[in-house]
DNA sequence: GCCGTTTTCGGCCCGACTGTTTTCAGTCG
């Protein structure tokens, strides 16, 4: 079995981790992890770069070492240097990392001292007081470590960002109404948008008088605090959500925005240019010697290194900083620039709501169309159409539109993929559609070769114009299926089709490196909401979120186009 | 382990909070 980016990213975490107990070098382990990180955002598949010939230690941070060991573990699927290193350090031990308040120095004394190798080691020794006797251990460090790994065992894995949004706001409000409080933002991944988030940061700039600390720790959300200072607090709610408040004076708000969006490896990289100017970045501001030469605004901030201001999706260190110095900042799409949304489902199949509504909640969100795609018939548990229900549903479409003043509702289905790559409803009915969306809903564990094979087959049927949530995932339950994406892009560019953001949150499919990968390829991407209510078109915040992540500008949305333009570009998919 | 309009060697981002250290190490973000 071939390996991909994902398992030579996890291979070279793995390897950080170990040295790192071993109290290697930290700007060798530094290396690793960011080499991790590199791969694990890269758009191309490292597989297909190697069989291209291609050299990579061109990648940042990719040099003649790191450049062997991954064509060895794309080659064999081993790396010789981490089972080394598994040899001298039980592999269990990184476990032990993933605790938080437990790093690499405390790890390693733990395992010397008591051979704690596991989660369980760790309680037990806990639990029996033996590690108060360690040296740089103390009863409390004890008490703590046990508290820890509760916490730890009754962690949320990381929520998406549709879940932490009302958290969030709840919480503005709270701090917004403490006396003294100027501005209370969220920061970190959620305001980068990331699909999921570990913990909420929040910034917070307020008088030096106000109680606005004290109010936070002691909100009635708050099941524990895990520090509190006057600047700095890190607090765990009854929902199990990390989170951090930092509060800082006015005049250092951009700098401290800046510094808490991250991400670390955009903040790294910016603190580097800065050294380079003579110049040092921290949470108050940027400073040259004792002088502060910005820090009120984050546009503030990025000028004084000389860049124009960058859009926080973007903040991944993944060429937005290269881009920025070149003045080659895309234009991301916002959600203004959408005129309609070509995915959605009518109380025909497995959604809510009567055409008519459906069409009325478009329009008054400004659009000028939105295509119904409900489910063909082999999506039994949705009520999937069959022929006949589906003419009669795009009868109901004429009729309705004949009604309707400056508003089209385009007729669509989302269309079953078979196992075989097959559509599952006749052509000719198919070639009577406005929208053909092609979506696999089972047989999700097809070998590569074959799941790959049946969606090329499928985008070449002559009706076939977009391919729904292409990687199949769902967030936190299912993985992606095993697919060559590099290989649909090419292909949706050649045969002239497009693909999906879907905008559901468990969704967001295509995920932001892809679908820059797509846009790369001169592939357009529709971003929609898959709605099941009209409720739901408010999903797409969230996809849009994703498509910024992604590079994605208005001109490489497809439902940016007006409808003329939209028409115009269907017609192409059909041959 | 990577990298280079000053470098092929000597650098590599910066500060807050906690606990046990009597002056700072460990961890985190």
């Amino acid at each position: 079995m071939p390996k991909h980016n994902a398992e030579v990213a996890a291979v070279f975490s793995k390897i950080a981790d170990l040295l790192e107990i071993e109290n290697a070098n930290p700007f060798r382990v530094r290396a690793y992890r960011n080499a991790a990180r590199l791969i694990q955002g890269l758009s191309r598949d490292l597989g297909e770069m190697v069989e291209r010939g291609e050299d990579l230690r061109d990648l940042p941070g990719i040099g003649e070492d790191l450049s062997k060991k991954i064509v060895e573990i794309l080659e064999t699927g081993h790396c010789r240097f981490l089972e080394q290193l598994e040899k001298q350090e039980p592999p269990a031990l990184t476990e032990l990392l993933q605790v938080p308040g437990l790093g690499p120095k405390r790890v390693k004394a733990l395992w010397q001292a008591l051979q704690v190798e596991s989660l369980e080691d760790l309680a037990a020794a806990a639990r029996a007081g033996r590690i108060r006797m360690l040296p740089g251990f103390g009863e409390k460090t004890e008490l703590h470590i046990l508290e820890l790994l509760t916490a730890h065992l009754s962690r949320i894995p990381r929520v998406s960002i549709a879940q932490a949004a009302p958290v969030a706001e709840d919480l503005l409000r709270l701090l917004r109404s403490v006396p003294g409080v100027q501005e209370a933002v969220v920061a970190g991944s959620f305001r980068r948008g990331q699909e999921t988030v570990g913990d909420l940061d929040l910034v917070v700039t307020a008088r030096l008088d106000s109680p606005v600390m004290e109010r936070f720790v002691h909100h009635e959300d708050v099941a524990e605090i895990f520090a509190q200072g006057p600047t700095r607090a890190t607090v765990v709610l009854r929902s199990h959500l990390q989170v951090d408040l930092r509060v800082v004076a006015a005049e250092s708000f951009g700098a401290a925005l800046h510094y808490f969006t991250g991400s670390k490896s955009h903040n790294i990289a910016i603190r580097r240019r800065a050294q380079g100017l003579g110049l040092k970045v921290n949470e108050y501001g940027i400073f040259r010697g004792k002088e502060r030469v910005a820090g009120e605004t984050e546009t503030a901030v990025y000028a004084a290194v000389g860049l124009p201001y960058i859009e926080p999706e973007l903040r991944e260190n993944r060429g937005e900083i290269e881009a920025a110095a070149l003045g080659k900042l895309p234009h991301l799409v916002q959600e203004e620039d959408l005129r309609g949304d070509l995915h959605c489902h009518s109380a025909a199949s497995d959604g809510h709501d009567r055409l008519e509504d459906l069409a009325a909640a478009a329009q008054a969100r400004g659009w000028e169309y939105l295509a119904i795609t409900d489910h063909s018939r082999a999506l039994r548990v949705a009520n999937g159409l069959d022929p006949l229900r589906l003419r009669r549903q795009m009868d109901e479409i004429d009729l309705l539109n004949g009604k309707l003043r400056g508003f089209t509702l385009l007729k669509g289905c989302e269309v079953d993929i078979l196992e075989d790559g097959s559509l599952d409803l006749p052509d000719a009915l198919l070639r009577d559609l406005d929208i053909v969306i092609g979506a696999v809903h089972s047989h999700f564990d097809l070998p590569r070769a074959r799941q790959t094979a049946r969606i090329l087959k499928a985008m070449d049927h002559s009706a076939f114009t977009f391919l729904a949530h292409p990687s199949g995932r769902l967030i936190g339950s299912r993985p992606a299926m095993d697919l060559d994406l590099p290989r649909i892009i090419r292909h949706a560019r050649e045969r002239g089709v497009f693909l999906e953001v879907n905008a559901q949150p468990q969704r967001l499919d295509l995920p932001d490196i892809q679908a820059q990968a797509a846009k790369e390829e001169g592939v357009l991407l529709a971003v929609n909401s898959d709605a099941h209510s009209r409720f739901d078109f408010d999903h797409l915040r969230w996809g849009v979120l994703q498509a910024r992540r992604g590079w994605l500008e208005k001109k490489d949305v497809l439902n940016t186009r007006s409808l003329p333009e939209l028409r115009t570009l269907l017609a192409q998919t059909r041959r």
